[in-house]
DNA sequence: TAGAAGTATGCAACCGATTTCAATACATTT
DNA sequence: AAATGTATTGAAATCGGTTGCATACTTCTA
């Protein structure tokens, strides 16, 4: 391997002190116009480049942010990523990905590995079967912020930036009574996320609000992949009397139901109307386009990032801990899979 | 800040060297059985983590691998990354990723930054208005693997990992003359990029082998996004006589065309035959189903990444400077959307 | 039993940038 | 001219793990 060239190079080249090199190089600014010039000029010539490591090491900081997400080959994940992503590298951090698959075991390998790694801050989207937030304990005490988005932790001191999924639901819901549903079937994933849990919620209370009684018969828990539709329509069809309302937590499944249904002569949305979630490219893209709630997922990205980062940067560490929670917009889109007024 | 534990608080703490506790921590083979078993409990009951950016420093190496990817929120980038997680972190190796948004300018400082930061290894798709790489010289010049996938540099002595666009649009065009298509229309984007040249070349050679003229009247290149299927389908539409098959370059785009092509009553496949390219999830959820190129996006990730790291890890350099592709079987996939026969 | 060979451990010099504490040079004020 | 202030620069310690070489101690061979 060929010799690195290092700041004493620099030094003794220009004949001055390392000190001074260093300084000249991160631009402080007790040092002369002349001789920061001379100096930046060598660096060039000789093809200098910062060790990072060294630099870390003396200042106890990476420069870096840690990303845990479930997995890395979902629309929303990949689109929250990309917000993230552009703040990061704008404020000279760099991102180090990892995705859990909706592991508890890999969500602690890998929050181990980001200790490990030193990263100034950690943001994390929860795995399905994490139902606490030990493995975090480490990052606490050592006073380095973990801040929670979309899929947050219940019952901790962590600031979470998320949507308000019950409203969302509720919205929904209210929208599919609106139109004339009678009995509504609710698909959500796991209730040991929050996300799915609250939905749940709201579901509930627009139910109640509008006279209705709710009736777990309602309710499925289920994958919500490509495939899923077939599952949750044999489903649907055994019950009696037949539902003329679906609410599905996200718009791949939603999809998936649209066409078993259309495979089955079951009119969308007059025999049954159906509501997403997302607002993923598939919801406009399948024939009736799909309602759904559009969730701000690159903007969810931008806004954690941005906070994460504000708090490393401004020493200003109260702001954090003092907030909790981070709530951003969503909102209800209307489409065919839903109107039932032409 | 808390003290942190170091080798040398345990070496005091077990009475003995940093030399012997450094050695037990890595197993180093000389160390007797009974200390390293001494030290490695001192070492979990005090707390240690060991400090990578010393260790680095000293051992001049990361064990972090960049990714220099066009935009994360693409179905088909995403998937390749999430192929690349799997296969690092088994391996022991962190991701830094980071986004070149298809400009020249961010993935030249990308590269910069990834330099930087020392990473081991670096795994690159092109921009699309990269015509050189002279940026990824400092790697070259420090023998530092770059490697490319999927969008790979021209004329280059680096390793590419890669499918036969060629091929591809090549079965796919075939495919389309034998459905009786007379006059096909070819959607591509950024020429300069390698993956659409070839498909071009494969089109073209397509027609030529199955006596039919090239004309460049048939080809477009468009922005291949949601949106894009209005803009392409106005275009085909002035054509004289129309067109009856349209090959295009991405799912999204393909599934575009198709509803924009439904509006006007055009029926598919009947009047217009589509393929499109990549089998994402949309090309099945759509009606009818688009025929598509299956592209091996996850394997492809875990192929380069595999490769990167065998080289790294067997010191056995050779190996990737004498590939200098490697191509993955991609395949048409016939449905609805170009299949007259029923 | 001397000497060879092997095993276990330690010393001290790294890796390269940062930072504290001072020193020096120069300018300004009284 | 002396004193005070200010702008530049430097010496040396530090961050914490690794590693070449040296040393101490066993065990084995002739």
């Amino acid at each position: 391997m060929k010799k690195e060239i290092t700041i004493y190079d620099i030094a003794a080249d220009v004949g001055l002190s390392p000190t001074t090199v260093s300084r000249a190089l991160s631009n402080h600014p007790r040092v002369k116009e002349v001789t920061r010039n001379k100096i930046l000029h060598a660096a060039k010539n000789m093809g200098y480049q910062s060790n990072i490591f060294a630099s870390s090491l003396r200042k106890r900081r990476s420069k870096s942010i840690g990303v845990i997400v479930p997995r890395l080959n979902s629309a929303f994940q990949s689109s929250v990523l990309a917000g993230m992503e552009k703040i990061a590298t704008q404020a000279g951090y760099n991102l180090i990905i990892s995705q859990s698959m909706e592991s508890l075991e890999k969500e602690i390998s890998n929050t181990k590995i980001m200790f490990n790694s030193r990263v100034d801050g950690l943001l994390v989207s929860k795995a399905g079967t994490t139902d606490n937030i030990e493995h975090f304990q480490p990052f606490f005490q050592k006073d380095i912020p973990v801040l929670f988005f979309d899929r947050v932790p219940e019952n901790n001191h962590c600031t979470g930036v998320v949507i308000n999924n019950t409203q969302a639901i509720y919205d929904a819901t209210a929208h599919l009574i609106k139109e004339g549903c009678k009995r509504i079937v609710h698909v959500l994933g796991n209730l040991q996320i929050n996300v799915y849990a609250d939905r749940l919620k709201g579901y509930k209370y627009a139910l109640m609000d509008h006279g209705f009684v709710f009736n777990a018969d309602n309710v499925f828990t289920n994958e919500l992949d490509e495939d899923s539709g077939e599952r949750i329509v044999e489903k649907i069809l055994k019950l009696n009397p037949r539902p003329d309302g679906l609410l599905v937590s996200n718009d791949t499944s939603a999809a998936s139901c649209l066409i078993a249904l259309k495979k089955r002569g079951i009119k969308v949305p007059e025999d049954l109307a159906i509501v997403g979630f997302n607002n993923d490219l598939i919801s406009r893209m399948v024939e009736p386009n799909i309602s759904t709630i559009n969730y701000p997922s690159y903007h969810m990205g931008e806004v954690a990032m941005k906070n994460l980062i504000n708090h490393l940067d401004d020493e200003n560490q109260e702001i954090l801990q003092k907030t909790n929670t981070i709530t951003l917009r969503s909102a209800l889109i209307i489409r065919d899979s839903s109107n039932r007024k032409h």
